[in-house]
RNA sequence: GGUCCCUUCGUCUAUCGGUUAGGACGCCAGGUUUUCAACCUGGAGAGAGGGGUUCGACUCCCCUAGGGACUGCCA
């Protein structure tokens, strides 16, 4: 196992939306991938046809390349290899680790009763029966798993776990129209792409085992199992909708940033000594499957959103400007021509204090509102005649600043109030409110700045003509 | 019911038999201050319970309790 190049893969059923675990998942093994040098494959699950759809397979594909996960061969349509799974099973069925299960549905369900009851696993009487004694009626194929001793998983997060073979059934393998389940196609197709390491979540612990049996029947080597804990929501309870988010779409719309969600996703369940923050480089880098921890993890919000901050402050501007041009426009904001240059200016100026791209577009709204500005009630009593008559002292002033930059006009701010022997308070909210027209705004220097000297003259005299 | 997994501050984690149990987010207090943030300083805050093993357990073993997964001709 340890020469052979590592392959890892995610398998998503395309049926709905990515769900975040789902994208975890996929992001341990991407990261153990590349930190071995090996590959990353994916592999769509869509054997479930009642369910799947191409919109939901389109889905997965976006919610990776959104994260920057990129698989590193071309997907794998489960559903399309279902004559390899048949010849598996056909293989079983000639080695004797598989038989034909004859049972109608009426007496499975009594036999299911039963086991229950009895404490022990469904076994079907014709487990043992002769070729011979085949009736002529549908069956299934099933697992003939050993009734006696035990199936080992040595799991790189759980440890090792012990099973004994008299708890484990004998899975179905393929349906009576004869198309392959969930565990069959797993082992077949795993071992046919070369998997060495099955890295997946941990509600697949006790299939681990039955395909332990699979792979066994088939003369195969099991891969590497690693069961990673699921995450919960804030709660503690199971992912849901009710939590706030759940799909990986949705995280994309409430303005969170692909490389934010990859270091928090990094470090829910894994841990590197005291390092919280860190680039996708050093991830690959420290990134071990052994070092994943073995509890599941629940989702903190705000700690997600101190992490978006710090990468919002990260960011390219540009980039920046097109995402949140992109909220405005979902808002129906009237946008014009200029704005993602506005925009690019502007984001420099509020983004320390955003925690995702909704916050900042909201940040740039005074920015990008046009003149003259509508002044609320609360802004229009600020403008009293005193007040105004110091705004207009103050608009000559920066009329003649000689730069336009923050510090310089912070440094004139500040001597322009000692000139008039008050505070900064009795000019700043004034200021603001003519600059913002009441929207949140930075503060004064860079609201200035952001606006750029001519749109802040602008605005000055808007308001300094108002019941002047 | 059966099988299996999990259990360190509110949350994410560090520790891998010997530490005043560390860090981060959040929280509280103070500072800065023209708004909201951001930022700076300080603070409170944890080994589920009970047995062992050991000179010494958060760390190893067992039991209990509490969570969770599976138990489908779903994946």
């Amino acid at each position: 196992m340890s020469d052979r190049p590592v392959v890892t893969r995610i398998a998503p059923s395309p049926t709905g939306a990515m769900h975040i675990g789902t994208a975890r998942t996929a992001l341990f093994n991407w990261l153990y991938a590349r930190h071995t040098g090996g590959k990353f494959l994916l592999r769509i699950e869509d054997t479930d046809r009642e369910r799947s759809t191409q919109a939901a397979v389109q889905v997965i594909f976006d919610g990776l390349a959104w994260l920057g996960l990129e698989a590193d061969e071309t997907p794998v349509f489960q559903a399309a290899r279902a004559d390899r799974h048949k010849l598996a099973a056909d293989e079983m069925l000639a080695r004797g680790s598989a038989y034909r299960d004859y049972m109608t549905p009426d007496e499975l369900e009594v036999e299911r009763a039963l086991a229950r009851a009895e404490g022990r696993v469904v076994r079907s009487p014709w487990r043992d029966a002769s070729p011979n004694d085949a009736p002529d009626r549908p069956f299934v194929v099933r697992l003939k798993c050993p009734l006696e001793g035990e199936t080992l998983i040595d799991d790189q997060v759980k440890g090792l776990v012990r099973f004994q073979n008299r708890d484990l059934d004998d899975l179905i393998l393929l349906r009576t129209d004869g198309t392959p389940t969930y565990n069959l196609a797993v082992v077949v197709d795993d071992h046919e792409m070369g998997v060495t390491h099955v890295i997946r979540g941990d509600d697949h612990l006790n299939n681990a085992a039955r395909q332990t049996l699979i792979y066994q029947g088939l003369g195969w080597t099991p891969p590497v199992w690693a069961h990673l804990p699921l995450i919960h929501g804030p709660d503690g309870t199971k992912l849901s909708k009710r939590h706030g988010a759940q799909a990986v779409s949705e995280f994309s719309d409430m303005g969170y940033l692909p490389e934010a969600m990859r270091n928090y996703l990094t470090k829910l369940g894994w841990g590197h000594g005291d390092d919280e923050i860190f680039s996708d480089r050093q991830a690959i880098d420290w990134f071990d499957i052994k070092d994943v921890v073995s509890a599941p993890a629940r989702l903190d919000w705000a700690k997600l959103n101190h992490l978006n901050n710090h990468y919002l402050r990260l960011a390219d501007p540009a980039r920046l400007a097109k995402l949140v041009a992109d909220v405005h426009k979902s808002r129906d904001w009237p946008l014009h021509d200029d704005h993602i240059a506005v925009l690019e200016r502007v984001i420099p100026h509020v983004r320390d204090g955003a925690k995702t791209t909704l916050e900042l577009a909201d940040a740039t709204v005074f920015a990008l509102k046009r003149r003259p500005l509508e002044l609320p009630e609360k802004a229009r009593d600020l403008l009293s005649e005193e007040t105004r008559g110091r705004l207009g002292r103050l608009r000559e002033v920066l009329a003649a600043a000689p730069a336009w930059d923050v510090s310089a006009l912070e440094a004139l701010n500040r001597q322009f109030a000692e000139s008039e022997g008050v505070g900064l308070g009795k000019i700043g909210p004034a200021l603001r409110a003519a600059l913002s027209g009441g929207s949140p705004a930075p503060d004064l220097a860079g609201a200035l700045v952001a606006l750029g000297k001519d749109e802040s003259l602008g605005r000055l005299d808007d308001a300094l003509s108002l019941g002047g």
